[in-house]
RNA sequence: GGAGCUGUGGUGUAGUUGGUUAACAUAUCGGCCUGUCAAGCCGAAGACCGCGGGUUCGAGUCCCGUCAGCUCCGCCA
């Protein structure tokens, strides 16, 4: 039934509503021309709107004149009808149709409009270019499965609408046209035609001004909110995307993760019926590099990296001694049966291992009487029986090991896990906190420390000693919420006093007047009584992709870019006029101009 | 910026070591058909093989370049 209040004049229900309830009911639909299956003197058609399919029926007994009409409709005419709901007779009963009890004897019939053959089918699991369906984008809508999926997204950002308005939080929308910050990724620019020469940026996220919120008394802000970064896409990145951004003042992490943690439940509570465990486990930054290699862990499975250094020191390879020496790390990854790997795939393993930055990588193949491989020759059995019962290596596995700094070991064996683990992994959902990430990373291009997270995150404050002394060592307080091998979200307790964040910005090479050009203004209003605040930002494309089970973002976003930023439906983005370029003064460069 | 894969009627695919009329399914159009729901039967039309160049007697097929899409690295929180 449609909605009740106001009576509709064109249709009186959705075709995929239509039920034995309405038998003998005249009624009114509206919708689009499915399939047709002419009979000569019978014509059924499935009329389909958002909600579903109903079969139609037209009898050349009822009218000629009708029966001429219906011959002439084609696939995607969008048709008015009235008619009254038949019973179907039980041999004609269509079980796999939520609709298939009835059909509707059409009495009056308006074609409202034609279509051209559309280049594809309009249903679902069809087998066509992505292309295609992104050029035609309002098609590709149309058909049932992602018109679902856009109930989905809406459906999930309207629980979540209410599930933070019951915590008192306000909606509050921030600015498109923004300034451009020299932190974090490429800004996207919109030149300024009454300022010729300056630009507005389009914003990475709320960031700032979430935090200025906080600065404004509002304890409790939360936005549907649109990022915009000009960088090299992936399967799950777009140059616009959508972020659940949330900012709190006096919460405390713990507040913080809770609010997450019963969102997270209520979603797969309403889409997928299960409750989830809470609170979920919490595993700082160096841990789960340790165990796992990467940050953000798939939790299904094992196959954690095992510290072999103590053990490493004791062996007469000269690559462990050498790695060890240089202040690295050897870890081991043991996998399971690995005795079926061909020298191939160990070759293979290894130059994967050396794409991936490593200097080589180590292997042996555990049987019954010792190791069979390259290397066995620099361990003694006393070592080789220690490694295996460290690793808890059996006959028949395979053991591979990397020595190297401590990063580039954990990056690598992390990566080889991934790569083998299991096939047909449940989608049962692990999630998990990283927490403690160090506040800053090395950055070796511009030769200065940056932000792991951003420069606002807050440092813990017992590390605030180590600053000068090593900054590398100085935590901070971020963290990521991560399942089953994504990040879905991600955020920080804020600096809230004004002297630390001007701390902060020095150690990032940030000289007193850059930042004060920069970043005068949130220095300032951090100095006008800033409550202790801190938030975190969901993305909500992958979170809806999550609920809908696509491995691609594009599924969940209605009219998504290519992997070179390319609108196919509209031609985005495209050349402009001379006369807009002159207005904001703007002369492009040519080819010629370029060194 | 770099690497890999893909590109053949509207759509999805086939096309052998280079060999002459580019095949099949489906959609489309026409005809027949009163219980189909992947309707059925008969017939017709529809492709300069992404684009440009090269090798060759001959290129959908081999080579080079280029464009587009996808995936990954760099990049990105």
């Amino acid at each position: 039934m449609l909605p009740n209040g106001i009576d509709f004049t064109q249709k009186t229900h959705y075709c995929g509503a239509v039920t034995s309830e309405q038998v003998n009911q005249n009624i009114k639909l509206t919708g689009w021309v499915g399939k047709r299956r002419d009979h000569g003197g019978l014509i059924f058609i499935d009329l389909r709107d958002r909600s579903g399919l109903i079969q139609l029926v037209f009898d050349q007994r009822q009218g000629i004149e009708l029966f001429n009409l219906a011959e002439s409709l084609r696939s995607e005419y969008v048709v008015a009808v009235e008619g009254e709901v038949l019973r179907r007779s039980e041999e004609t009963i269509n079980r796999s149709l939520p609709t298939g009890e009835v059909e509707v004897q059409v009495s009056k019939m308006k074609i409202l409009n034609t279509s051209k053959t559309p280049p594809f089918y309009i249903e679902d699991n069809i087998n066509v270019d992505e292309n295609l369906r992104l050029r035609y984008r309002y098609l590709d809508l149309r058909r049932p499965e992602m018109l679902k999926r856009l109930q989905v997204r809406h459906r999930a950002v309207k629980l979540l609408r209410d599930y933070m308005d019951r915590f008192d939080f306000l909606e509050v929308e921030t600015p498109m046209l923004t300034r451009s910050t020299p932190e974090g990724a490429r800004d996207f620019l919109v030149p300024s035609r009454m300022h010729s020469g300056s630009f507005y940026a389009l914003p990475q996220s709320p960031q700032i001004f979430k935090q200025l919120l906080m600065v404004s008394g509002l304890e409790r802000y939360f936005q549907i909110a649109r990022c915009f970064r000009d960088e090299d896409l992936r399967a799950d990145r777009q140059p616009e995307f959508t972020q659940v951004d949330i900012e709190t003042s006096f919460f405390c992490t713990d507040d913080l993760f809770a609010l997450t943690e019963g969102l997270i439940a209520e979603l797969w509570k309403e889409f997928f019926g299960v409750e989830i465990n809470k609170p979920f486990i919490r595993i700082p930054y160096r841990d789960v590099m340790n165990r796992f290699g990467t940050d953000k862990p798939d939790l299904r499975y094992g196959l954690e990296l095992v510290d072999l250094n103590d053990l490493a020191q004791k062996s007469e390879f000269k690559v462990f001694k050498t790695a060890l020496e240089g202040g690295g790390t050897v870890k081991g990854l043991r996998v399971p049966g690995g005795k079926s790997l061909s020298r191939k795939d160990l070759d293979d393993l290894t130059l994967r291992a050396r794409q991936l930055g490593a200097k080589g990588l180590a292997w042996t193949f555990v049987e019954e009487d010792g190791w069979r491989s390259p290397i066995s020759k620099f361990f003694d059995q006393s070592l080789i029986e220690a490694i295996n019962s460290r690793m808890e290596a059996e006959s028949g596995d395979v053991l591979l090991f990397v020595a190297d700094s401590w990063e580039t070991t954990c990056q690598v064996l992390g990566s080889l896990r991934s790569y083998f683990a299991p096939q047909g992994l449940s989608i049962k959902p692990h999630f998990l906190w990283v927490v403690d990430f160090p506040l800053f990373y090395f950055n070796r291009e511009e030769q200065r420390y940056d932000s792991n997270h951003h420069p606002f995150t807050a440092p813990r404050v017992e590390d605030m000693n180590l600053l000068e002394s090593d900054p590398l060592a100085v935590r901070s307080q971020a963290y990521d919420l991560v399942l089953n091998g994504v990040e879905i979200g991600g955020g920080s307790m804020r600096i809230h006093d004004s002297a630390t964040q001007a701390r902060i910005f020095q150690k990032l090479g940030l000289s007193e007047e850059e930042s004060n050009e920069k970043f005068g203004f949130l220095l300032e209003a951090l100095s006008y009584g800033t409550p202790p605040h801190g938030g975190i930002a969901l993305g909500l494309d992958r979170l809806v992709a999550l609920l809908t089970g696509d491995e691609s973002i594009r599924q969940v976003i209605p009219f998504p870019k290519t992997a070179t930023a390319n609108c196919l439906m509209t031609g985005a983005p495209s050349a402009v006029s001379t006369k807009q370029l002159d207005e904001l003064k703007i002369k492009l460069q040519t080819d010629n101009d370029k060194e």
